[in-house]
DNA sequence: GGGCCCGCAGGG
DNA sequence: CCCTGCGGGCCC
């Protein structure tokens, strides 16, 4: 196993181990085929209350959304882990799946995306910087293309991971840009931004959008301040998953709005890079009372993994396990409820104490609510 | 597949 | 204006 490899399995190990101590939602405790079609009472009602500073969205103000017929490109290549790179008509696709059963969006396993889809282009008539959901965009909604959630406000940047302001983020992108980052769908890590160059030496000036990890992410980087924050206000998070990531809950295709989340923990450690550069993690936990995530088919899994290693690609049930696992070391806790889950100081200070590189002081923010 | 370069939205 | 950033298209 090559050190890598090795340094790789540490990280996720040690992420795996402070989700399950997180005491989120497991699938398994959710009937999947069930269809959460009303609100559900006080639960819900009070998270959404207590987190937007919106008035409580009216289901009938429904976001425009172009017909697929008219949102879909003539042709183009496909935004699939599954075909990249294929040359695909997506308008004969698009209409031979369509109309997508609505019983197929909250959590049955299938091959291709089964929420609405989002317009892919076009302008806004939601605001992206407020915190909670977006009026009339659910659950489960999906677009082939980043600027397909930018215009339905789920995700402002085109290729920032982190949106956000002064109260902390607003939206997060989940795409596999970080080979440690664990996807547990319920709750997951998430590493920072910044340490990257971008441009290149003076000699090869470069100006690309991505890069290699190539100096320490910090708690000043104003991306990872905001996320911080919302460790502190727990203000709620809109999550998008992208096809790029390689978790049993990414999407096959596109990128996909997977509710709200809440960030937990926020901490240092020291990232999968050749030089063991500094990340900024956060352990993110899914708010309950939402549709259940769907999961990739084992179909969908295996084509996915066909070039990669078995090890690499786990099935749902496998991570699942292992989290049983994982938190029958950290704390054998009744998770039948996973509601009430608020001492975790225990779990959290074993954490830490595992954690040579934890971050350690929360700075106060200045700036009154 | 990989490398390069680009527009764009957002925040200072 | 400047900078950033878990995209995306194009070329090879």
């Amino acid at each position: 196993m090559s050190d890598y490899e090795k340094r790789k399995q540490e990280n996720i190990k040690k992420n795996q181990a402070l989700l399950a101590s997180l005491g989120f939602d497991k699938p398994t405790l959710e009937p999947k085929e069930k269809i959460i079609k009303k609100a559900p009472a006080a639960k819900k009602r009070k998270v959404s209350e207590d987190t937007s500073d919106e008035s409580p969205a009216p289901r009938e103000v429904k976001a425009p959304r172009a017909t697929l017929a008219d949102s879909a490109p003539e042709s183009g290549v496909r935004r699939s882990s599954r075909n990249a790179g294929k040359t695909v008509d997506y308008k004969n696709e698009i209409v031979d799946r369509t109309p997508v059963p609505v019983a197929y969006s909250s959590g049955v396993k299938g091959t291709e995306n089964t929420g609405p889809m989002g317009r892919e282009d076009g302008k806004r008539t939601h605001d992206p910087k407020t915190y909670g959901s977006i009026p009339g965009v659910e659950v489960g909604t999906w677009w082939e293309q980043r600027r397909g959630c930018s215009a339905d406000a789920i995700h402002a940047p085109w290729v920032g991971g982190i949106s956000g302001g002064k109260q902390g983020a607003y939206s997060v992108a989940l795409s596999g840009g970080y080979d440690d980052d664990v996807d547990l769908g319920y709750a997951f890590t998430y590493t920072g931004s910044g340490g990257r160059d971008l441009k290149g030496t003076k000699q090869n000036p470069k100006n690309l959008r991505t890069a290699p990890q190539s100096s320490d992410q910090t708690f000043e980087n104003n991306f990872n301040k905001m996320l911080k924050r919302s460790c502190e206000t727990k203000k709620p998070v809109r999550v998008i998953r992208g096809y790029k990531l390689r978790s049993p809950y990414a999407p096959s295709e596109g990128f996909r709005y997977d509710g709200l989340y809440t960030v937990e923990r926020a901490w240092l450690e020291k990232g999968l890079n050749p030089k063991g550069y500094l990340v900024c993690k956060y352990a993110f936990k899914r708010l309950p009372g939402q549709p259940a995530l769907p999961v990739r088919s084992a179909a969908s899994e295996a084509e996915a993994s066909e070039d990669t290693a078995d090890e690499d690609e786990q099935s749902a049930e496998e991570e699942v396990e292992e989290t049983k696992d994982a938190e029958d070391a950290v704390k054998d806790e009744d998770q039948t409820t996973g509601e009430e889950v608020e001492d975790i100081e225990d779990a959290e200070e074993m954490v830490e104490d595992e954690d040579q590189t934890i971050g350690e002081e929360v700075e106060k923010a200045e700036d009154a609510e």
